[in-house]
RNA sequence: GGCCCGGUAGUUCAGCUGGUUAGAACGCUAGCCUGUCACGCUAGAGGUCGACGGUUCGAGCCCGUUCCGGGUCGCCA
């Protein structure tokens, strides 16, 4: 039988206890984290969210609570009074570890069933049980804080943007759908049978209008929604800061981006970011690095090796080069012994499975460099590459030739493979801006231009006249915040000259029609004179899993989706009643 | 949807070339113990080896199918 609170009221939280409390007589309460029972002794580990706390129980001081500590187990919820006083043995592990409470009185608020797992930061059991009860996996200190530290990160985001002149506002969530871009989770209509909302993949249109009705800054941490499959980094559902401006232009963006960075890191790492930014432009950071979001804390930057593989007799090099694409390489140093033969293939499976057609290497381990395309080389053409690579005996180069398309981004991810393997990763935050995105992205598929962005991202200005007759030529004023290879944001100035949009509109395929049918609502508030504006939109989570140092967004968030974007908890999603479906007028098509 | 890895006690794992009754650690239960804090000691309970089918005298192990989990690619304007 559970024992009721009445009458006591907790005074402290266990971990804040210190030996400046002694003598003090106090009311804790918590979890059993550990009852340890010597005969006519007891101490019980007492958990809260800040920290344990040991108590002690001696039989010779009070029989009934004595027998009451006998019966705890793992767990059992505690409200206990007594006296702090000074260990006769400390424990130097733990905050707390000077003092203990000698207990005075004892309630057992509840009895707690064994739980699957222990509940500390080193169990090793699978995460999809931790999961399924992840009220019991959140009481682990290592989850609890990350879960406290996101707190305070979305606080300081408030102060900051607020003291700032930003103004929060909430918007629907309960939307129209627009599914360009990544697919909607729709929300079916009761009053209006046949018809869906959306959940918003962000507020992005929501933030424009409110520009245009002349909040001039907002910002929110506005929950969002994306129907795609998820990853470690990826979440169907998650927070955005999310922050849009007026009488701005990109610089005033970016200042404002990385001031809060700065501010931001200083106020809950206590680290100094220097500002301003550096910034790569996408074309630099896809060429050095192989990725529009390039992790800048390690070199093995791409080499550019075009004009000497031409040369070469190599039929894969000449025909990369002479059909426009490139020939590039990466130089792992001090990668010989980690990159054998037989690692290197299975480099080129990975690099295969990514879209290139093979890998060429030369691997420098002994005396003499072995190279898989070395028959095809001339004199002297093996010491040229191996030159314009900086690389010495110790030394694994990899090189990929084909087209731009494929040999940047699979350099990228072989680079950043190899560093993680290599471990040659420093432990920093290098945050920096790319820039300058292109406008398009030529769609193989279809053979037509797509948006890199939404549709009311402009343009350079001096890229405009472009639009029509050469698409590859424009780019937009579009930047991303990336953090350590990661993508942290996105972001634009917005178009809001009407005829601009028009064009734009006209460009990306859509009839008038269509547009006004899809985005009417917008171009309308615009002829209502639309505020030059632009913002961004910070991803949350993974500016906390980063700044955590968590390798999944499930470590930063209190109940996250897996995989097949189920909730383990709860099985959400669920079928529902055929009534409500009914009321719904849906009607299910069984596979 | 493709590819890769995994599934043995509550948990984490071991289990040889297919061979007796499938083991360990932690956890759990009971008893003992006045300074523990990864407490200690003693005893005990706990298994459809993910599932189905096949090969075999014999399957945790081999083969096939399937389910479940993780990663990754596609996808994520």
């Amino acid at each position: 039988m559970s024992e009721t609170l009445t009458g006591l009221k907790r005074s402290h939280y266990c971990g804040e206890l210190r030996a400046e409390h002694i003598g003090e007589t106090i009311t804790v309460c918590g979890w059993v984290q550990k009852q340890r029972d010597k005969g006519s002794l007891i101490f019980i580990d007492l958990r809260d969210r800040t920290g344990i706390l040991q108590l002690t129980f001696d039989e010779t001081t009070d029989r009934a609570v004595f027998e009451k500590a006998k019966s705890c187990r793992s767990e059992f919820v505690l409200a206990a009074v007594g006296t702090v006083r000074e260990r006769s043995s400390k424990n130097a592990d733990i905050p707390t570890g000077d003092v203990e409470i000698a207990v005075t009185e004892l309630r057992i608020l509840n009895k707690a069933i064994t739980p699957a797992f222990e509940i500390t930061d080193n169990c090793k059991t699978a995460e999809e049980i931790r999961l399924k009860n992840r009220y019991l996996d959140l009481r682990r200190p290592a989850l609890m804080k990350n879960i406290l530290f996101k707190h305070q990160v979305m606080q300081t985001v408030r102060r900051y943007f607020s003291d700032h002149g930003f103004i929060e506002v909430e918007t629907p969530m309960m939307i129209k759908s627009t599914p360009e871009g990544a697919r909607d989770y729709i929300i079916p209509s009761r009053v209006h049978n046949g018809s869906f909302y959306a959940l918003p993949q962000s507020p992005q249109l929501y933030k424009q209008l409110l520009m245009v009705a002349g909040f001039d800054k907002y910002f929110q941490l506005a929950r969002c929604f994306r129907d795609e499959d998820l990853r470690a980094d990826r979440q169907p559902e998650f927070t955005q800061i999310d922050v849009e401006m007026s009488f701005v232009d990109m610089e005033d963006v970016l200042a404002v981006g990385e001031d809060f960075v700065k501010f931001l890191m200083k106020e809950t790492m206590g680290m100094d970011i220097p500002t301003p930014l550096p910034r790569l432009t996408y074309n630099e950071a896809m060429a050095r690095y192989g990725s529009d979001k390039p992790d800048t804390r390690y070199g093995m930057e791409l080499t550019d090796l075009s004009d000497l593989a031409a040369q070469t007799e190599f039929a894969v090099f000449k025909g990369a080069v002479e059909n426009g694409g490139s020939v590039r390489g990466i130089c792992l140093k001090n990668a010989a012994k980690v990159y054998t033969r037989k690692e290197i293939d299975k480099l080129t499976d990975h690099a295969k499975g990514i879209g290139a057609k093979g890998l060429a290497w030369i691997r420098w381990a002994d005396e003499k460099p072995s190279c898989s395309f070395g028959k095809f080389l001339a004199e002297g053409q093996l010491e040229a590459i191996l030159e314009r690579m900086d690389a010495a005996q110790g030394d694994v180069v990899l090189i990929v030739a084909d087209k731009n398309s494929v040999t940047l981004p699979v350099l990228g991810a072989l680079r950043q493979e190899a560093a993680k393997r290599l471990d040659v990763i420093p432990d920093t935050f290098n945050f920096l801006w790319v820039v300058e995105f292109p406008f398009f992205e030529y769609n193989e598929e279809t053979q037509s231009w797509d948006a890199m962005h939404h549709p009311f991202t402009s343009p350079l200005d001096e890229c405009i006249p472009y639009l029509d007759n050469a698409p590859e030529k424009v780019y937009a004023k579009a930047y991303d915040l990336v953090l350590n290879g990661i993508e942290l944001s996105s972001g634009s100035i917005r178009i809001t000259d009407p005829d601009l949009q028009e064009k734009m509109f006209e460009a990306l395929g859509f009839t008038p029609e269509q547009a006004h049918e899809k985005f009417g609502f917008l171009t309308d508030a615009f002829q209502y004179g639309a505020p030059p504006h632009g913002g961004f939109g910070i991803g949350l989570d993974r500016l906390v899993m980063l700044m955590c140092k968590a390798e999944s967004l499930r470590d930063v968030v209190a109940f996250p989706k897996v995989k097949d974007a189920s909730e383990p908890m709860t099985n959400a999603p669920q079928p529902v009643d055929d009534a409500q479906l009914a009321e719904l007028g849906i009607q299910i098509r069984n596979a």
